[in-house]
DNA sequence: GGCGTGCCTTGATCCATATCAAGACCATTG
DNA sequence: CAATGGTCTTGATATGGATCAAGGCACGCC
């Protein structure tokens, strides 16, 4: 169990000059990775690991982008509301992801754990620190942002132009990349396990519920997918999705 | 007039050691700022002057990206392109804007001149240099990174949950705010200049032309706005329109 | 001035997806 | 095992914006 702190999270331990960062299974993933194990504890000095259960909040648009997070372990969402309580989810992150670049003084968009999560936060004083002493994380940032961009057009492209049954099947695409890349899984592995609800899909892909739930049903009756659980569908016919994802 | 060169744009001057930063017209709203007047020459050595008639394509999607660029003068749109013509505009581009942060190896979009266009041309290798010579200019390309995102963030939750009406409103309101920052206009001027046609409207905000235009003209009904002549619009009630776009 | 040619507007109709409304399923709890 | 409550599916209907189809208007060209 863990223990409750004011800003609505929790800490896994205090960390001060611990090695955490040794031992971190996220590093590979993370911009860490451009920093050698020997300076760990430089790494560890500027950075405290916390956990945030499922459904809890810890990341709100609009208020003071303070510190940036990596996903050390589960899932988070990344979102805005509009007053009425529209919502539009800007993208799922995952293990190694960094957070807090689509940030001026404040964040730009709220975070909320998927699952059982945990993060390593860096304050932002500590982080530039870091970049002044550790020049590869500069480049590393970059790419980091320019990966991100990349995305985002992708994303306008779907949430713009693309039809739901094209939003659907990029949706199961990507999540198959996002997936195929993880250690564990053998790569002819099609089968998917998703950590979020279909309100989550439809918030993410610009839809209701309803279209989502018929659409993954309408691509199952044509052989695309078979809809195990409710949060495990393996992928019949990749290639046929995605060109169904690419528009043609 | 100036000379044709193969890769269908146009160079100014060869400008080899010339000092065209000095008297650089976009640099204050450029990451150049960030580089002191004296170092012009420097800037300049990796630099190079060119001018894009309009209507002409200066970046293609999937091209290998060699080169970045800054608008100096003139308008740009940046898109994306499905196989079968729909397009999806991923945002205008003005003077001092830096084009280039959304690539990898190779550019995640197209960009076309809305008029007469010049530009500044980096290649990446002169970036770098640039980069490491002066490291002020790394945070500055991160701030214009993370400015990007923060768009790309609000864009994303216009095309995905807005309704038309909004979206219009969001575009004037940000036209707005764009063309307020510029330095020959009095702070109260609330009349729009638009550099872009009904269409390029239409696909920035996931829309047909049909609606765009029905939609103006009934916020003009509204008396929300004037519709001066096609690129003249005239906002009556800012106000009401910044509520509008927020959706409330 | 007349005449294309390209945009833009306006009207009529259609349709993909939203909305509204039950039910089904499933996990948890007493 | 029944009751409860959340999430998901399925069906019926509504609707915002797309599509189809004429015009209108401005600008360049002969």
């Amino acid at each position: 169990m863990h223990v409750q702190v004011p800003d609505s999270v929790s800490t896994l331990g205090p960390c001060g000059g611990c090695a955490h960062c040794l031992t971190c299974e996220a590093r590979s993933r993370s911009i860490c990775s451009v920093i050698s194990p020997e300076h760990s504890a430089r790494l560890a000095r500027y950075s405290h690991r916390l956990s945030v259960p499922q459904g809890r909040s810890f990341i709100e648009e609009g208020q003071p982008a303070e510190d940036f997070f990596i996903v050390t372990s589960g899932h988070a969402k990344l979102f805005s509301l509009m007053p009425d309580g529209r919502r539009q989810i800007t993208g799922f992150a995952n293990t190694g992801q960094f957070l807090g670049l689509a940030s001026g003084k404040t964040y730009a968009f709220s975070a909320e754990a998927l699952d059982a999560l945990t993060l390593c936060r860096f304050s932002r004083s500590g982080l530039s620190t870091l970049r002044r002493d550790f020049p590869a994380l500069e480049n590393r940032l970059m790419e980091e942002a320019s990966r991100e961009l990349v995305q985002a057009q992708s994303r306008m492209l779907l949430l713009g132009r693309k039809t739901a049954r094209e939003r659907l099947a990029s949706f199961l695409v990507e999540q198959h990349h996002l997936q195929s890349g993880l250690d564990h899984r053998p790569p002819s592995d099609r089968t998917l396990t998703l950590p979020m609800s279909r309100t989550d899909i439809a918030d993410y892909l610009g839809l209701t519920i309803e279209t989502v739930s018929r659409t993954l049903n309408a691509l199952q009756r044509e052989h695309l997918i078979v809809i195990r659980f409710v949060t495990l569908i393996t992928l019949l016919d990749l290639a046929a999705l995605e060109a169904m994802a690419r528009g043609d």
